[in-house]
DNA sequence: ATGGTGGGATGCCCA
């Protein structure tokens, strides 16, 4: 079963880069972020027409999410975190052929000490209170999206400028991470390389694409019970060099079986 | 350099 989470940046400039995208890759299952679309202009209908279903929760202008599973049923659904007030859609989960997927539009945060940074931090600690009871009840638990946190020095162009007090890297973001990693989830990329400067996102500007000026902040976190059976992870960054790309490429984990 | 590029409920906000 192939795994992957997809910033889009507006599904409603980005679904020709998806059906193209779902046409190639064939994913079992994705996560999507950023949809800014309200539910009843979803393209759930274009999408069954490719052989995916989908469940979304989404709003004007900001924010939205959606999975997307192909032949699969999607069951128990989760839209937001339970018990925590968020007028944003960053939140939903639901479990596919018996793996439970969380997929997640982490806060950006801003700038480091703002009230956006003071929501994210806030926003991670419910995440993590709430992931912790999903462990439990769903051993076989896949959280994915965009983490809008870079893990390590491996995941940024330059860790001078993305230092510790810098947001996407500063410590109490990664901190935070780390504590949700605790609870049991293994980030799938890290599981087969080492490597440095495999990036997710790169800013529109100053042609960072192109010069690899960019950061990993999309993963792909695998449970304990899933550990064994993620034979293989990546980004797939072909879509970032097709005409008006969303700023993100998708992140993607393989399981076995 | 407080810039720059892109999406959208546009003349501003968010990333």
């Amino acid at each position: 079963m192939k795994i992957a989470s997809w910033n889009v940046n507006s599904l409603n400039v980005r679904l020709p880069h998806l059906e193209q995208w779902l046409g190639a890759f064939a994913p079992d299952v994705v996560g999507i972020q950023e949809t800014k679309l309200e539910d009843h202009k979803f393209p759930d209908t274009a999408l069954a027409g490719l052989g995916y279903r989908s469940v979304f929760a989404g709003q004007k202008t900001y924010n939205g999410v959606a999975i997307l599973a192909r032949g699969r049923a999607i069951d128990d659904i989760q839209l937001g975190i339970p018990g925590f007030e968020d007028e944003q859609k960053r939140v939903i989960a639901a479990t596919i052929d018996g793996v439970r997927i969380v997929n997640l539009y982490v806060v950006n945060g801003q700038d480091v000490g703002t009230d956006k940074y003071a929501y994210k931090l806030r926003w991670l600690e419910a995440v993590h209170d709430w992931i912790a009871s999903e462990l439990q009840a769903h051993p076989k638990l896949v959280v994915l999206g965009d983490f809008n946190i870079a893990p390590d020095a491996r995941d940024v162009h330059d860790p001078e400028v993305w230092n510790d007090d810098h947001i996407l890297t500063s410590t109490a973001e990664r901190d935070a991470l780390r504590r949700l990693q605790s609870l049991g989830l293994h980030d799938a990329f890290r599981l087969h390389s080492d490597e440095a400067g495999v990036f997710s996102w790169w800013d529109y500007r100053q042609a960072a694409f192109r010069r690899n000026l960019g950061l990993r902040i999309d993963l792909t976190l695998v449970s304990d019970a899933l550990r064994d059976a993620a034979v293989g992870s990546g980004i797939d960054q072909e879509p970032r060099t097709w005409e008006r790309p969303s700023d993100h490429a998708p992140a993607w984990v393989r399981l076995a079986g």
